[in-house]
RNA sequence: GGGCAAGUGGUGGAAUGGCAUACACGAAGGACUUAAAAUCCUUUGGCUGUAAGGUCGUGAGGGUUCGACUCCCUCCUUGCCCACCA
């Protein structure tokens, strides 16, 4: 019998389709299980990630079907995006046109492999059925002020000529082109995830599913830092200038203070009529200039600049000390107050800027076990633990105690208070971009702003608009789109013409394969209580803190709308367990056009076809592990698939043997482990192909094991499975069938072979019967010949027994 | 600087306190063949030995244990995330 994968895996995706065999619906007598894997961007091509991210669901997909649970799996496509329109101006073509094309194009190489889909649910984001409840989504968190517009410093990327939100910039340069960030001021609207901080922080620990590393990244960008804010005084002109520290103890040891260049006090004091004289002014004022046009990438040199404001001082409260100020390009305005206090015995920066400009230093912590040293002769900041000096009434305290009641008493004075900062910043969603959901609102000269009337929506994204990738917002040149009637006032007014970050239409798409054709809002509410949550999430870890952080803040403002409720499973949390795939790799570095080592999927399933794909894929590594590419290995699958079956060949209605029924068992059992104990597909398929082995070495080919065998095999290569089920004599597909189930009673043994060990090497096997006693045991072992020889005429001093498995014998 | 992973044959990997290297790739040898492909069989960690066997061996060093790839401590290397975050 010939494998014709092409003919095979033609024919069953023709079958699947015909049949609607992945169609999904609401069924409350049966358990629910959503799988959902990370929709793709539309670039055209589907490249190795891709497979291996939609294999691996497919496979989980199809067992938790064949369990007997009702399953979603759907598929969809993130659709806006700025590589439509550098298409558009490279190949002066349109954007839609170009994004259906490639939708068009990937949906078919999905469809190739054999995916289960229900894709009647299929979602893409750059129709205006979805983005109008973008913009639904957006007024709603208008008027609860979630949504609000502010002038301030972002983050601008000067090639893609467009705002980056905070999470966009990579190491000071832009995520998607790489060129270097700079800042700009503007105007721009903001998603206020900072109320939600506390609750996307705290409800982490929902997530017991989900991998650590993904968890410890959501901290760190959250960043909450528990301390102080603590006021310092200027001497001339009264005013107060808060700083945050998490470090209260030091507050003693304080010599200095140093503030952003951007901090507001400067304008101020520095203002004509203004109290205190910056002797200095001038060379300040250049400092601060050269400071804003720095990048952030430069600013993160490690050079410690910095400029005293000469005739400028401060006084620290506590102890009444006047101090110098300072302007350092090293504090950042976007954190805490924009000011800090040094402490230069204490903190490396400020021992390094304090050596720099020869300032004073005082030692407020002792270390344990040293003695009090000078600070000239302090080489480094000690930034460890110790005891309080030069700390007034708190000398003698452990620091980390001093921390806790110096804040406590610092706030009893009123000289400051305690105070929780956070890194989380809010989200900046304005794009000066064509390809995106409108901003759905109006400006109105009389009215202000003005959000469209909900009836109004969607805004719908004006067609054929001229995309040159300079000069602003390409919407800001369509005169029809841009001049409109205030819906409050019909008096003359503009709209907005940004569009909104394409991180907001991922944001809730798996909210909305639950109902994708419900028209009142993003999601029927009964759909998403039964299918939410999502049950298995796939995904890359590249979108560990960007899309999971605001999928996670969506869902909240969802439930505080009163449109989802999860309590019967516990939080408000939407993806229950995550698996982070590794990334596919070529001659040990990650796949990509750049490096040129992109291996097609395309090849390889017109080579062998997508059964053999899947299942190296899988065979290749654990999912969670990066996958290293292997042509020849791929072969090897190949090989596989095709001995597998030859067996059809052989199929017979012989009796099988003990030892057969006994190996197909203890398969059944190990497969349904790794799939069960974190999705182990590279060792379950191992386990299949040992099975396959011993169905060789076996005389002939039991039809039932065969049947077996080809259900196990099914959820990883499931053309080729219906392909046998049927040569098998089934009338049904394969997917009718249920996950079969070991049985016990098959793997007893009468007997084993035990491990016998001298002093912890191996020195001997022995066959024993099955739950042999202690006593009978010793005597088998200790008749060994072998065993014999080892132990001569040395005395046993232990003998530890491993019921079943193993003897270790101590002399 | 902080946090998190990981380090096992020629290669991908398995074993998570009990036989280290399952399963596969590759390599070598053999059978079949006019030949090749396919298929089947054998071998495949190092050292030592004709062999039986012995001995070493999971990044390095130490510890716990009858027994450690696995647990603990120190260090090295690689990868990822965050970071002049006060």
């Amino acid at each position: 019998m010939q494998y014709d994968f092409s003919q095979i895996e033609a024919k069953w995706q023709k079958f699947w389709q015909k049949n609607k065999s992945f169609r999904a619906a609401i069924d409350k007598t049966r358990k629910k299980f959503y799988c959902l894997e990370m929709f793709p961007y539309p670039s055209g091509r589907i490249h190795m990630g891709h497979v291996r991210n939609y294999t691996i669901g497919d496979v989980i997909a199809r067992y938790k079907w064949m369990q007997g649970f009702n399953v979603l799996h759907p598929m969809g496509f993130d659709a806006f995006g700025q590589p439509a329109e550098n298409a558009a101006i490279k190949n002066n073509s349109d954007p839609k046109e170009w994004t259906y094309k490639c939708i068009d194009w990937m949906k078919a190489q999905l469809k190739k492999m054999g995916f289960s889909y229900d894709w009647e649910r299929e979602v893409v984001t750059c129709g205006p059925a979805y983005y109008r409840f973008n913009q639904w989504i957006f007024l709603k968190m208008l008027e609860r002020g979630l949504a609000y517009k502010k002038a301030s410093t972002v983050n601008w990327c000067p090639s893609c000529e467009t705002t980056l939100a905070n999470e966009e910039v990579i190491d000071g340069a832009c995520w998607r082109c790489k060129n270097a960030v700079a800042q700009k001021d503007l105007e721009q609207w903001y998603l206020k995830i900072t109320a939600y901080q506390e609750r996307l922080l705290e409800d982490l620990k929902q997530l017991a599913h989900w991998p650590e590393q993904v968890i410890a990244m959501q901290e760190n960008w959250i960043g909450k830092s528990s301390g102080c804010e603590i006021y310092f005084k200027l001497r001339d002109s009264g005013e107060i200038i808060p700083v945050f520290t998490t470090r209260a103890d030091t507050i003693f040891g304080v010599t200095y203070i140093v503030l952003a260049p951007e901090h507001t006090i400067i304008s101020k004091i520095s203002a004509e009529g203004g109290k205190g004289h910056i002797s200095n002014l001038k060379e300040v004022e250049q400092y601060i200039e050269a400071a804003k046009k720095k990048t952030k990438l430069e600013r993160i040199e490690r050079d410690k600049t910095g400029i005293q404001l000469k005739g400028i001082t401060a006084i620290n409260l506590v102890n009444n000390e006047e101090i110098p100020v300072f302007i350092a390009d090293y504090v950042l305005m976007e954190y805490g107050t924009g000011a800090i206090m040094a402490v230069p015995t204490h903190d490396q920066r400020d021992f390094l800027f304090a050596k720099e400009h020869n300032l004073p230093m005082r030692i407020v912590i002792q270390a344990p076990g040293s003695r009090l040293q000078a600070p000239s002769e302090m080489k480094e900041a000690y930034e460890g633990d110790g005891v309080q000096v030069n700390s007034g009434e708190f000398d003698g305290l452990p620091n980390q105690e001093a921390k806790i009641k110096i804040a406590q008493w610092i706030e009893d004075k009123g000289m400051g208070k305690i105070s929780t900062q956070w890194r989380l910043k809010d989200w900046l969603i304005s794009r000066q971009r064509y390809w995106g959901t409108p901003i759905p609102v109006i400006y109105c000269p009389k009215c202000g702003i003005v959000g469209v009337p909900y009836e109004d929506l969607p805004v719908e994204l004006p067609e054929k608009v001229k995309i040159t990738g300079v000069g602003g917002s390409p919407l800001s040149k369509v005169k029809e789109f841009v001049v409109v009637k205030c819906p409050k006032c019909s008096g003359r007014a503009l709209r907005e013409t940004d569009t909104m970050a394409t991180f907001i239409d991922s944001s809730w798409y798996f909210l909305r394969y639950c109902s994708p054709d419900f028209d009142k809002a993003p999601f029927d509410k009964d759909e998403a209580a039964y299918w939410m949550k999502v049950d298995q999430y796939i995904g890359g870890i590249e979108h560990a803190v960007l899309h999971l952080l605001y999928s996670r803040f969506f869902t909240k403002f969802f439930k505080d709308l009163g449109m989802l409720d999860f309590s019967a499973e516990g939080g408000d949390e939407p993806f229950d367990k995550l698996l982070t795939q590794g990334m596919v790799l070529k001659d040990g570095e990650v796949m990509s056009k750049s490096r040129g080592n992109i291996v097609d999927p395309d090849e390889i399933i017109n080579k062998y076809g997508a059964d053999t794909l899947r299942l190296f894929i899988l065979f290749a590594a654990p999912p969670e592990a990066e996958l290293e590419w292997n042509d020849t290995a791929i072969d090897g699958s190949f090989k596989f698939l095709m001995r597998i079956f030859r067996l059809l060949e052989k199929a017979a209605d012989k009796t099988p043997s003990a030892e057969l029924l006994r190996r197909l068992h203890s398969t059944i059992k190990k497969v349904t482990e790794d799939m069960e104990g974190g999705f182990k597909f590279n060792t379950a398929i191992s386990a299949i192909m040992e099975l396959v082995n011993e169905i060789y070495k076996s005389d002939s080919v039991n039809k039932e094991i065969l049947k077996t065998l080809t259900i196990l095999i099914s959820p990883f290569v499931p053309h080729m499975a219906e392909e046998m089920w049927q040569a098998l004599g089934a009338k049904e597909s394969i997917l009718k069938v249920r996950w079969p189930e070991f049985k016990p009673e098959f793997l007893k043994l009468d007997k084993v072979t035990l491990v016998v060990q001298i002093n912890g090497k191996v020195r001997e096997k022995i066959e024993a019967e099955v739950d042999i006693d202690k006593e009978s045991l010793k005597e088998l072992v200790l008749a060994s010949n072998t065993v014999k020889k080892w132990i001569e005429n040395k005395p046993v001093k232990n003998f530890v027994i491993v019921p079943n498995k193993l003897v270790n014998i101590v002399v």
